[in-house]
DNA sequence: CCTGTTTGCGAAAACGTTTCCGCAAAAAAG
DNA sequence: CTTTTTTGCGGAAACGTTTTCGCAAACAGG
């Protein structure tokens, strides 16, 4: 069906060693020659195979990122811009990126992921955080001597990350709903996200009332949990979000329940992606810089991988408040 | 470094080939040597290399996805939402989905893509319109032989490809329109979606006012294109726009014009992205089903690829008009 | 007990590259 | 005009699997 080097070279006359030479940027060949195999090679339709030249030791490199798929239905936001951010930081190194979503909590698809990470396609990984799965691969990859860095905290260790810092932004969120004045504060958040519920309670001397969006962190998670929280505790006038999707539910269930925002209701969420800013009323949000952070880990996975393997201290992105309409 | 397979055979006082028939599910092996072997090669660090098994015949396939990405730091969500229908489809499948983003206009990238298409590291693909290039792409793999199937339109032909009804969804918002007594209408759109300005042109005997936003279609394009036509015709009283992000930026636009939604305003945008229905006010918008339009692709490339590529008619997936808050 | 069939495994030939090594021919140096 | 260096190319050995083929041993049927 498709010719291969050989059958290539003996129809130009050559040895497939000059052929591939032709392709590859070292070799000493002559440019007359060079020139001609690669203008027959477009006619005769011949295209190196890519795993035989990997197995041979010339192929192209990959990384991997590893993370997991929450939903089917609804796409992670936040994810997508993390994956922008490391494209660009890729782009022009002459390394593809290979991206491997998996849905937490299902044997088959860790074992998928597994052999990926394993068979020897991936020159490096990224692997980040937020199941427990996370934590397996990451492990996998550390011990087979695979360079890796996680996007949030897998391990305790300091090492081979780009980190968060949920805590201090929670905190910056509730300082400012008490500087301004609000004193009825509620958070909603993921079951995980434990770090952001202790900044933002940190503020606050006492226990505040939380609500946990379940099985998921859809607008509609936001929705019943603010439904919840109002109707336990109606006074609450400003709210935290451990991510921006449910704060767009948080924001709609106030609107449907005829609280204004932000007079009746200050809101914040998480992570600033891109949409937050378009959003009317313009969501005000913890930064995570989203964008930053995938070029963050990139750099620091081509350190790892040059280095051959050497560990390298975690690095923290900052996290910003940005305010906008709905405080 | 890693170990190979004919290392671990020999640690194992085994053959390489019945290693390799340990792993994959076709050869004759015992029950017992089997077990020996898979329980071994944990211990021992093995894994077989990808590459290696791809060309020998064994590996697993892949089919991949190519798709313009036209911003570097936005993500575009009716894009996320195909990828996940594709992936919902490819589930159990034994298939892997490789997603290959190209930003339109780079000679570099093309070439990239063109490498990934022919290095027979793909059984399959899927192209998704929307540029030059997709255009070029679809070409290459049809003559190489490669089974491809289009998302949109890529050439005349009807056929290998789910399309869209863009001319109808568009009528069918233009209709509601009308029938729900507005008077002055205007489109929004990319400079790519002819089939909707004419679809939505086709309710009204005469020319309407258009915006284009030209180099992106973010909301801030939205509402830059809003703005114009809301200085050059002030009577303007409904909307259509060619995504929803772009609507979103002209539901800002609105607000910040002090025009009340849907009261002075009707908008209706195009997609119904996941997102649409969780915003305040929930967005009407033509559904396109991206999520089904990606299986619906995947399926149509699988029946090419059992039928060893054998053209197949085009699909059509449906539109609806789905009413929210904004009309 | 002898013949015919299954079963489990090893030897070796692919699969399609890349790259080292060697060898002529051409070019440069003397 | 000889000697050294450079240049362009072919031969052949990897790279790490899978799979066909063959061969014993174990098993079944008579």
């Amino acid at each position: 069906m498709k010719p291969n080097i050989k059958q290539f070279a003996s129809y130009l006359g050559l040895s497939p060693a000059t052929v591939s030479r032709a392709f590859s940027r070292n070799g000493r060949i002559s440019d007359a020659t060079r020139r001609r195999i690669l203008d027959e090679a477009d006619r005769f339709g011949y295209h190196a195979n890519i795993h035989a030249a990997t197995l041979a030791g010339g192929g192209r490199q990959a990384v991997g990122v590893f993370f997991p798929q929450w939903s089917a239905t609804e796409p992670d936001y936040f994810m997508s811009e993390i994956l922008l951010g490391m494209g660009r930081e890729l782009r022009g190194r002459h390394l593809a990126l290979e991206s491997i979503p998996f849905p937490p909590g299902s044997r088959d698809e860790v074992e998928l992921c597994r052999e990926q990470l394993l068979s020897g396609a991936l020159s490096g990984a990224v692997i980040v955080a937020g199941s427990v799965e996370s934590k397996e691969l990451f492990a996998l990859a550390a011990q087979a001597g695979i360079p890796v860095v996680s996007i949030g905290r897998i391990d305790a260790e300091n090492r081979n990350a780009v980190r968060f810092d949920n805590y201090r932004g929670a905190f910056l969120a509730g300082k400012y709903f008490r500087d301004t004045g609000r004193k009825f504060p509620a958070y909603v958040g993921g079951v995980l996200d434990r770090r952001k519920r202790e900044g933002f309670q940190s503020v606050w001397g006492e226990e505040i009332p939380v609500a946990f969006a379940v099985g998921g962190a859809s607008a509609d998670h936001g929705i019943r949990a603010m439904d919840e929280l109002l109707a336990a505790r109606p006074e609450i006038d400003c709210v935290l979000a451990a991510n921006d999707i449910l704060a767009l539910g948080i924001v709609r269930c106030a609107h449907l329940a005829g609280r204004a925002i932000p007079r009746d209701l200050a809101v914040i969420g998480f992570d600033d992606v891109a949409l937050a800013r378009s959003l009317t009323p313009a969501l005000s949000s913890v930064s995570l810089h989203p964008g930053r952070v995938g070029g963050k880990a990139v750099e620091l996975l081509l350190l790892r991988m040059e280095r051959d393997g050497m560990e390298i201290p975690a690095e923290q992105v900052g996290c910003e408040l940005i305010l906008r309409e709905t405080t």
